[in-house]
DNA sequence: TTGTACGCGTTATCAT
DNA sequence: ATGATAACGCGTACAA
């Protein structure tokens, strides 16, 4: 059960443990037959360093920390999936950690940042309200990503971002649903007090109607249900099946995440509406699923391993070349598919 | 930037530093008030214990690592949200990896262990094939989880496992759709030489048909492409598509997935066959999904949440308690939902 | 009850 | 090119 240190591969190939230690991290003033020896006998040994030593001298930990608000998500899911391998690729260990509702995400990411000396942080999704003052005691480069486009004179030289222009996704979709004929469109949308993408993505809704000519109701206003978790299908269930209770017009609903959609699209066929036909729907997001679905989802594609290979990318250049922070805004896409159609 | 550590804390409350460990550690000789003046200091500062050198210094870190063979399966996002919960729960960390179809989880597990010297390994899907040999050299307690029960005669000793009863619980779905009169049932499986779940729930389908006195008929059987990512909706969709080509009667479908079978809808529905009318769809895990999906999905309902928790449960009764390993089979639950129905 | 001093496995500095 | 040795921050045996 004794792990095999650096010192016995040292005596066992009769050199110091110096020269073991050049030989493991590619150190150019090292015998190249010395070092082939050394790597013969580590790889018979099957030895491997100590993670916790290493990191103890190195001072930080080849390790960056990501950090999801808003659990479980398809969207999120997807993004993980990819930042885990830019992550691996880096010869980096990824820290994932979700973030519940009641914790503040910033407190979350200081003790990480103390606990592991990681080099980085990534954040997905949340708010972006933080303090800054909170926000500078983070000693580590971070990058917010989809969290929402950081608005002007927020400092913007302290971290960095990578998003959609969540206003403007939002708008070419409402506004492509006001342009098909649709004047009464519900929007399923964050609670009033959201400050993030939920917040910009009710924006653009009301921007595109009053663009297209059409008063913003506030019966056709559909915020998430606060006792069921964000963004959930249940939610979008829930809020859809109370509004059609209370027989508003409306031909079309916009729902601001796939996974609401295909909660409210459920909620319609219970009532005996059908998609397209009684009512139109439309995501935001872009997740696989909604291709499957029958009708498909209409939605905003957002570029999602674009955007998290840009993400990854931007840190590593912090950390490693030490550039400058950046933020970048992606375009999304609409995609058109089933579940909307023209009014006649 | 410079961080603050146990020595400073010391020097601050004019003690020595192994009373200020002692203090962090919940020793029991110390004297509370001294230790209730340091705790206050250490909230002061803001000082967290450094990882690495803990880790360093007590030979092993808290953490246990959760091997994921089988990327993105919603069913497996499940579990690891439970998982990740009850991890920190016992103030461990969690090391999520994600293990490449071209990968050896155990190779993967070995140089983990010895690289960040964890206490367990959680291994989520993947092969129940490994050589016992290497198996063994894992010197840390592991366990299966979901990988399918695990066969009478392998060495049950050495390891845990939590898993439903993959051949039953499929024989249970596939039963219920021949007692509802099917005779002529696809079933969207595993490749031929799959040994995992994927094995068993074909063994489960078989099974029921010969009790039900319908033979097994090889052009209905239908193994998931290999070039396409397994258990994936596109997968799903190409099988089911390719199989409508042929024109082969049948008028039930059972996917071994849910994710399958929503793809597997998806090909009917573009065909022109409506679901239950034409074809019954049935899948296996119980995704949320599957709930909100119109028609809603019959499925087999794996007991995501109990054994999430019971895995973690065993596991940390090992280390923690020296328990003995266990192998806990979970009941799945049959959910006759609307995708299915009688044929008369 | 408390403090001193050593060692965990590694890397980096300094000699050689 | 190589080897001895001092850190890194913490926990603990041992001494007080």
């Amino acid at each position: 059960m004794e792990e095999i240190t650096i010192k016995d591969i040292a005596k066992i190939c009769g050199v110091g443990v110096s020269t073991v230690s050049r030989a493991i991290n590619n150190h150019a003033d090292i015998n190249p037959e010395t070092k082939k020896r050394i790597m013969d006998i580590i790889r018979e040994y099957n030895y491997v360093p100590n993670n916790s030593a290493r990191n103890l001298k190195r001072q930080d930990a080849k390790a960056i920390a990501v950090l999801v608000k808003g659990i479980d998500n398809s969207f999120f899911s997807a993004m993980i999936k990819v930042l885990e391998e830019e992550i691996k690729e880096q010869e980096y260990t990824m820290v994932l950690r979700h973030v519940n509702f009641d914790e503040d995400e910033v407190d979350v990411a200081l003790k990480l940042v103390k606990e592991k000396r990681l080099r980085g942080i990534i954040f997905l999704g949340g708010y972006l309200v933080h303090s800054e003052e909170k926000l500078s005691q983070l000693h580590v480069p971070f990058i917010l990503s989809t969290t929402g486009m950081v608005p002007k004179g927020y400092s913007r030289t302290i971290y960095s971002s990578v998003a959609v222009d969540d206003t403007k996704e939002s708008y070419k979709l409402v506004d492509y649903l006001c342009k098909s004929g649709h004047r009464d469109i519900a929007i399923i949308c964050a609670h009033k007090n959201d400050a993030s993408v939920g917040k910009l993505r009710l924006e653009g809704y009301k921007k595109a109607l009053k663009d297209n000519g059409i008063p913003v109701r506030e019966e056709l206003i559909l915020p998430m249900k606060t006792e069921i978790e964000d963004y959930s299908l249940e939610n979008g269930y829930a809020v859809t099946k109370e509004f059609l209770e209370k027989k508003i017009p409306c031909t079309a609903i916009f729902a601001i995440s796939d996974i609401l959609a295909i909660g409210a699209a459920r909620a319609l066929s219970e009532e005996g509406l059908k998609i397209p036909e009684d009512v139109s729907l439309a995501g935001f997001d872009g997740v696989e699923i909604g291709k499957y679905m029958s009708p498909s989802l209409t939605t905003l594609k957002q570029p999602v391993g674009s955007m998290a290979r840009e993400t990854a990318r931007i840190l590593f250049d912090i950390i490693g070349k030490d550039a400058r922070h950046q933020h970048c805004v992606f375009d999304g896409e609409l995609v058109v598919r089933e579940s909307t159609k023209e009014v006649c």
